[in-house]
DNA sequence: TAGATTGTTAATCGATTAACAATC
DNA sequence: TAGATTGTTAATCGATTAACAATC
């Protein structure tokens, strides 16, 4: 791999994206791709795609494209989807429940080994094949099964009681689902997934749109 | 309201945000709060929130700050919360679920009126109070109900038929939760809310993290 | 008045896009 | 060879941050 200039975000989030095509194309058994179709199929600037790619090594053939399976298997590399890591995720709700059959889905990459609940009716209960063991379990649990990722699917009113509690047990990486800003210490990454988010400014622009429209 | 500039996706989609600080110092009975100390609860730089703010007119005041209440109602105003907007989910599984139940939370701003699912096992149950409908009731219940977004929560090899559904029922936006690029005209708005992107992009990092501290 | 903080302009930074030599 | 397409440098665009006059 490249000399690791400094990678944006933006080029770390699109590459599980190009994943995603790129397995589809590979699913019909298109044997190479170019920036141009790919940049289509994603609505993206061709000469960005090859700039993302150029970060990490030169995967291309001038001429000729992209070869599908070996990008793949870069791209993989790249994300190390090879490694395991084992998350735990905290709030057995509906919304914890989709994520645990999510589960299967993510296969081996990102798997959650343990989930918790403070409720005493959740707890006992089984999801996934999993049992929804209670709050005061969390710390040993992290640290015997040696996860590394919480995920927060509890209301936002408990979200940073949860956060603190996983970062005192020495997690590397939080995903947040609960609709609240988070404060933890600068060697913890936090992803936010706050559709919330994603719903109000999609109904802002629908409405402007419908405000223009109307003028 | 100022006259609209153009304003950047960056800036409509921290708003939401500002919001859930704002509502949370609200309900603490603050009444005043300065950039600086938006800041440094979000991890903003304060420039950057007076400046977005400033976009839609002058709400501060010099040497005070912002009125929490007042800023409250405004970016109310600007995000069009005070109008409802009727939603079609699209795909009744536990994610699915989870987003109805949800539903209470958003109140009256965006409001899932209708639920659809293809499998027979699901039509006719009922999730939050609303009868799951089969497919081909769908185009119908968006045009009577003036249904104006869609929600899909189907599996990534359905969301493009059900998108094209959607848009040809008139849809004028649709939240994507499936894992999938979907191809949409343009003039009907699409906002991804792929959680897998976030939690690929949060184990790269993690493992970025372990590989530089272990060298 | 002195201190604080906005709104806004100018400066900086970073990300996207265009252009093109290299080469399949 | 001619056409296509990469990898990369340079140009452009846009977003973030700094700085400061205005003013509460």
């Amino acid at each position: 791999m490249k000399q690791q200039l400094k990678i944006s975000e933006a080029v770390v989030r699109r590459l599980p994206i190009y994943l995603q095509v790129l397995n589809e194309l590979s699913i019909r058994e298109v044997q190479t791709v170019s920036s141009q179709e790919l940049g289509q199929k994603l609505d993206l600037n061709p000469a960005q795609i090859r700039k993302d790619l150029a970060y990490f090594g030169e995967f291309g053939r001038k001429g000729i494209g992209y070869d599908v399976n070996y990008l793949i298997e870069k791209i993989r590399q790249i994300l190390n989807l090879d490694t395991t890591h084992y998350a735990a995720l905290i709030g057995a709700g509906n919304l914890g429940h989709a994520l645990c059959n999510y589960n299967t889905y993510l296969k081996d990459n990102v798997q959650i080994t343990a989930v918790f609940d403070a409720s005493p009716s959740k707890i006992g209960t089984k999801i996934n094949g999993l049992t929804v063991q209670p709050m005061d379990a969390l710390r040993s649990a992290i640290q015997d099964q040696h996860i590394r990722i919480g995920i927060i699917t509890v209301p936002a009113s408990e979200a940073q009681n949860v956060a603190n509690e996983l970062v005192a047990s020495g997690i590397d990486g939080i995903l947040n689902f609960a609709p609240a800003i988070l404060k933890v210490p600068e060697d913890v990454r936090i992803h936010h997934a706050n559709f919330t988010t994603e719903l109000l400014s999609l109904a802002y622009y629908i409405e402007k749109e419908r405000l223009e429209r109307d003028e």
